[in-house]
DNA sequence: GGAATAGTGTCTCTAAGACATTATTCT
DNA sequence: AGAATAATGTCTTAGAGACACTATTCC
């Protein structure tokens, strides 16, 4: 069988102690003035993760340098699209806080939302978008127990802090500093120390640091169990 | 663009100590005559996950029951297929031990292959099934860490040693039997006691088991850290 | 000095790793 | 009785959780 082939994003950011989803307005139909996860076809002869790169940049002015991007998992079923058999392959971006985004060709606009929110109301994004959302957030949250990809949601550089506050944006829960710390420190290549310490008002300096070469943390940190779970 | 859609399967058991994998010879240009992952086109309104089903029992005889079947990713490379564009939609399915596979319509034939030896010869499958193959049983294994999927490959009932012997195998791995039934049967969800026991010449018989409600593990079973990691 | 934030230290408890012993069947 | 396999118990140690203190900056 033949299908048109599309990707989606789920680009996922910390702004303002909260994780914000980027999110486009339709301007063309099917859905036109609903709101979506950025993303379109896949050109001729074009890689599904150099798609995905793409209209990242075309849609929505976001560049993924220094972030993640990752491809999540593929929605093919029949009724998805209205046009027909349409088969999305969804991508999942963790990237650091960033500019506005610029609203490209095919998008009305471009914005930052929060997810808390989207995940409550399943009717608010077209197509199946809602339960792409869902499983990106939760994809990011387990990579985040066992693998450093939180330092894709930080700049280059980086304080403790600010790595600890994206841990608990993104898991929703609050992490005593201390242990945390000592949990990423004494972990092998999770972080690499640059030497230099940020300039504050009030406040002893923080040592900046860089992501490490581990891919893997051994072991893993895992987040609080949920209230109920044992 | 459009693309036609294709479903392969990676299928893992536990067969004579090893861990198996379901090839077929391929009955059909391209590569006839070679070995490749099952698999086939997507039929018109058919989702993804049930033409896997349906693949795996028409090119095989192997049915899911009593086993598990997942979305493993999408592998749309614009030169993976010298017939054009075809993206294939890859699904991990684990399956206890089977009688042997009866080849279907468009296979000449399907048997089972220990993984161990076409990890290491990357050219003996058609396509880019080697990569796809690798992918999966590194999910695999991955899953038996966090999640009671290693039951999968299990029958219905089934003792602590055999599920043991899965872990083994999968991991490449001995594990100390006293510390394994420990942490299984202390993981709550994990296994349910059927309070029949097994029949056997020589032995203390052992109690029978059916998979828990669980479906994932807190904490997890990490495999042994491997030689040089940390 | 005082406020603010960063970093270190200590105690406890859970759980994994290593290893010995007891229990229940069969021949 | 002896072989074979299942199940339980103990000691040690690594690491997570809870919590108090010291360090360095700015005002």
């Amino acid at each position: 069988m033949t299908a048109a082939l599309t990707v989606d994003l789920v680009v996922l950011t910390v702004r303002d102690d909260r994780l914000t989803v980027l999110v486009v307005k339709r301007g063309a139909p099917p859905f036109r003035g609903r709101w979506a996860l950025p993303g379109g076809f896949v050109a001729e002869g074009e890689g599904l993760l150099d798609a995905a790169v793409r209209e990242l940049r075309e849609e929505t002015g976001v560049h993924t340098i220094g972030g993640h991007l990752e491809q999540l998992a593929t929605y093919g079923d029949p009724k998805r699209d209205p046009r027909g058999r349409v088969v999305t392959v969804a991508h999942l971006a963790l990237v650091p806080d960033l500019p506005p985004p610029t609203a490209g060709t095919d998008a009305a606009e471009a914005r930052w939302v929060e997810v808390a929110g989207l995940l409550e109301q399943s009717r608010v994004l077209a197509f199946d978008h809602h339960r792409i959302l869902v499983d990106g957030v939760e994809r990011a949250r387990a990579k985040l127990e066992y693998s450093p990809l939180a330092t894709a949601f930080c700049g280059d550089g980086f304080t403790i802090a600010e790595l600890r506050h994206v841990y608990e944006v993104v898991w929703g829960t609050t992490l005593d500093p201390r242990n945390f710390h000592r949990k990423v420190t004494s972990t092998p290549g999770f972080l690499q120390p640059t030497g230099s310490s940020t300039t504050r008002d009030g406040g002893r300096p923080a040592q900046i640091y860089r992501r490490g070469h581990a891919r893997l943390l051994h072991p893993a940190m895992l987040r609080p169990a949920e209230p109920g779970c044992p």
